[in-house]
DNA sequence: CCCTACTTTCAACGCTTGTTGAATCTCAAT
DNA sequence: ATTGAGATTCAACAAGCGTTGAAAGTAGGG
């Protein structure tokens, strides 16, 4: 009996993969249009026209490799969100916990050694900032997840206006965007006291800090 | 008697500022390497050659549109600190002061009218957020006003680990950068509720959410 | 062994890019 | 009028871009 056959492309995914890994490092790096496909072919170590053979267009390979990690880092966060709800059982959850199921999944993948997913954040704070990008990609990859927990963040503030918990989301979303980016300002304005590529630093006092701006401009009435 | 001739180019200032309009335009939207420099002298309606006659080359250019804008603003949010200082006087200033005087000036230039100040902001949250050009330009253009600021939140926040406060101001930062980017995410997240372009009510929630935040994380200790 | 389907390479295309050197224009001072 | 210096245009360059079509490689099923 032969094999199901998706014949597709399980037998090499080598070179496939390893431009879309390339590819990933670089965009994350440089930005869309400051990367050439021959830059990422010759870093896969990949002839320039397997990456339009596979992915067509250098619009769709940026997109290919946005999407890639997206699914499996929206499963770990709601699963987070899901075991902070089991842990309070009957009371409902703290804006603590919530944010820290936003966040604490991002130091997961961090540390679990990958630099894959440190680009793929990297890229993730790129496109979010990005007009174009943003638009394009950001809704598509991840509003059902935050939509969840905007959810979540409506009922363990009730009583709060919709559109104050939006623009905390949106303090929130930024901080965490320019810890991704890890450009280094911090480094250099602290003269090395802090250091963008210390996450658990970084979500260490971000969590309290982002909850407390919750509070103080949620607070109903 | 003849005029103190620094002969420079004071004369014709037109096409080498329509130049540097266009490019802060264009750069704020589409990033450096999203930019050509025929776009850039079509949109100021001005010869290809003509930009690189004034500016030299092309990074040359970019630069001189980010510095451009940088001593006015820097003197604007010096100015509404030194008055929020003068109000408060025999006390010290609140945090909640400091940041206003760090926010409120961008707000000013944005309701000026002049879309270039619009183009500017976004520009430096291009500039924020870009491990390249961030390296290369913010320290240059804003260290001097970012350490006074620091300098007076820690005089606010008497005993406030040094660490935290830098964690604290970049959290500011990512927000900020976040909201001068105006991606219209939170247009869609919000379906319609928030807008990006709504800087007033940017700034209104910005200001008690990150004070919270400052005041949670850096009570001394 | 020979199909067949997929992957990978090769070579080249048409086009755009940033940059430059020489030519032209502008215009105030001589 | 002439000069001279800065501003502006023109035309062109070499280099690099994304993309493509045809050729070559690979491998499993009949």
């Amino acid at each position: 009996m032969k094999t199901p056959m998706t014949t597709d492309h399980n037998k090499s995914p080598a070179k496939r993969d390893r431009i879309l890994d390339a590819a990933e490092h670089l965009f994350a790096q440089r930005g869309f249009e400051g990367v050439t496909l021959r830059q990422i072919a010759s870093k896969a170590d990949v002839d320039v026209a397997l990456a339009s053979y596979h992915f067509g267009k250098k619009d769709a390979l940026f997109t290919a490799v946005f999407q890639r990690r997206a699914s499996e880092l929206n499963q770990r966060r709601l699963a987070a969100l899901a075991e902070a709800k089991r842990c309070s059982d009957p009371n409902p959850v703290s804006i603590e916990a919530i944010i820290s199921a936003f966040l604490r999944p991002l130091e997961d993948v961090q540390r679990e050694g990958d630099s894959g997913w440190q680009d793929y954040l990297a890229l993730i704070a790129y496109v979010n900032n990005h007009t174009y990008w943003g638009q394009r990609l950001m809704s598509s990859a991840f509003d059902q997840l935050v939509t969840e927990f905007i959810k979540a963040l409506k009922t363990a503030l009730p009583g709060a206006p919709n559109d104050k918990i939006y623009w905390c989301y949106h303090n929130l979303s930024g901080a965490l965007t320019l810890t991704l980016a890890r450009t280094g300002r911090i480094d250099r304005l602290s003269d090395g006291l802090c250091r963008s590529d210390d996450y658990k630093s970084a979500y260490d006092q971000m969590i309290p800090f982002m909850a407390a701006g919750f509070h103080n401009v949620c607070q109903p009435g």
